[in-house]
DNA sequence: CGGTGGTCAGACAACGTTGTCTGATGTTAT
DNA sequence: ATAACATCAGACAACGTTGTCTGACCACCG
């Protein structure tokens, strides 16, 4: 007997309700009514079927349960994200994960990477595996692809870049007033070439953030001055080498706005290759670990990157409990951290 | 008819098969040929079939598809990290990624935070939705619990630990070499006093770098004086602090050893606290970001993250092609990057 | 003693998909 | 013309689970 079934174990695999309603001698309803808590269950039959369970290493299949439940619930959402190794989306990864789980939800989770295709494919991967919802950080300017997608019912909110061609709930940081702040601060402290280092223009975020750059130059009168601004910065070593070329120029900026946490590691690092980093200012959007442990200690706008998280998990699973008002789009505002190098004084 | 449709749509919610197989007017088994590139298809019924699916925003259903094949795989495959955020774990998560992206595979994931518990909730979970495989950085001293799913098919890697009480792949960093690599190149420089800080001594690896650390002094016939030995340290803040306090005690330490990052991070701050920064050496195990733009620049002992996530998800991926030979045990060699910090010379 | 109510087994269908058939249709070769 | 073959539809069962029934059994109550 117990030879039979540990054979049937190795030769069937994986051991389902059958077999544990076998070993424990009771229906097979009576298995499934014990896994989900049912409780008009008698209790010695409920130790009955617990021990065999445990004995032969059952563990239900949620996907076979979520196919047949009405809910059609699979207790796992989607995230996508830039890249999971960068610390700004480990930091959202964790404070959506720290929601899901007060609900017994997982995580299924993607690098996009930048590129929209990716983002496509991921997307659609997620769904193929009928995550109950997703949370994205788009990018590209058409997510039209996901109309469908919503309509079918999958609710979708998006993280710190708002999406195009398609409504939905979004929650992102004040980036452009966040950046003129940051420009303010530059502007203050007596500067008036103050230098741009951003990422892809194609992202809205950093769109914005240079809006916020020449709404402040704009606001003090100063022109914007495309010699002293690049866009498209991506790695570390790009903004390096992009503010290495600003910082050898004839006519070199006295301050720097850094649009994005990699690209403000990329002029720091520019600055002490140039060994200039005494005297020309630096303000980067996103703070950093360890950015208060340089020399100069770098100033930047703070975005509350967990509180981000947090929020898109609280509205996404306001939706798939059912909440049906008009998307929403929620600013959470950023907070300038001066350090040193953002108050270096100008000529 | 086209309203009919798409009052099946909102009331139905998502398409199925059987929604394509008659808006194309085809059966129901040419859709799922069409789905799985069966290629005695008529290209025009595919072309019918194709434009029907994406007329209605048809996604097959891979958790359906997965339970009828023969093969039962999810294309998914389960990663249990120490905390997402953490950047030790990002870089493994983003190795682990790009491995399973070339075979379309997800992955689902999740945050153990060092509690043995968590993890095998968390891995039950895993099994649950019945993922085709795992990669754990395990923690906790039995790993027992999964000797049922093994048996049941799921095969498991290891990654940075070993895994207690169960046989298994594992993938390791050299972590007592490294760690008296790193002490010796302190003893080298002239340092007889060398503080140890180090993390959870349950875990596998904090375990394994004390030895080394250990065994470098012995060799160099020097005790282990347990005032200058701190173990326990999770967070920059536990680092700082212990640092804080044997830097401050009557008999300092003239140099530090710190088996973790964020423990390293913990001892540069403090090291500022103290103003001995420049005449108390210091090396870290593991590399991180910004470590060599630091005054002084922090030498460590770095240890390849990313090609041990790929190697964990290589061995996880024969084995889930059906490769068995017996568990292999990898170990990683380690580098010690000379910065300035590790290189100030002892009394 | 018959009725009531609680506990449980068992049968059945279904979720969305695929493997395996049988059989219908159309095309080509003989 | 008939045979041989490819292409496709349709029926059926099954993956592991759950919702809905019917009905058996037992205990308790009036």
């Amino acid at each position: 007997m117990s030879e039979s079934l540990s054979t049937n174990l190795a030769v069937l695999g994986r051991p389902t309700m059958r077999d544990v309603a076998a070993l424990a001698e009771v229906g097979l309803k009576t298995v499934s009514r014990v896994f989900n808590d049912v409780p008009t269950v008698d209790p010695l039959l409920v130790t009955r079927v617990r021990s065999a369970a445990a004995k032969l290493g059952y563990r239900p299949n949620l996907n076979a349960s979520s196919l047949r439940r009405g809910d059609r619930r699979t207790a796992t959402i989607g995230l996508l994200l830039e890249d999971v190794a960068n610390p700004f989306s480990g930091v959202l990864h964790r404070a959506v994960e720290d929601v899901a789980r007060a609900r017994n939800v997982l995580l299924l989770t993607g690098s996009v990477d930048e590129d929209p295709i990716r983002e496509q494919h991921l997307a659609q991967a997620l769904i193929d595996r009928r995550v109950d919802g997703l949370i994205i950080v788009p990018v590209g300017h058409d997510h039209s692809y996901l109309i469908l997608e919503q309509r079918a019912g999958t609710p979708i909110v998006f993280v710190d870049r708002e999406p195009s061609l398609l409504g939905g709930d979004a929650v992102v940081s004040a980036n452009q007033t966040g950046a003129s702040d940051a420009v303010r601060h530059l502007l203050s402290a007596g500067h008036r070439r103050i230098g741009y280092l951003g990422d892809l223009i194609k992202i809205s975020t950093a769109r914005d953030r240079f809006r916020g750059y020449c709404d402040a130059l704009a606001a003090a009168g100063l022109p914007v001055d495309e010699a002293i601004v690049r866009h498209g910065l991506t790695t570390v070593k790009d903004a390096e080498q992009a503010s290495n070329e600003l910082l050898r120029s004839d006519k070199p900026p006295t301050a720097l706005f850094a649009s994005q946490n990699l690209v403000t590691i990329g002029a720091v690092r520019a600055l002490r290759d140039t060994r200039t980093q005494d005297r020309t200012a630096l303000v980067g959007f996103d703070d950093f670990l360890l950015a208060d442990l340089l020399q100069p200690a770098v100033t930047v706008v703070r975005q509350d990157v967990s509180e981000m998280g947090k929020q898109a998990a609280l509205m996404l699973f306001d939706r798939i409990d059912g909440v049906t008002h008009t998307p929403q789009s929620r600013v959470l505002p950023t907070t300038l951290i001066p350090r040193g190098s953002g108050e270096i004084a100008g000529p």
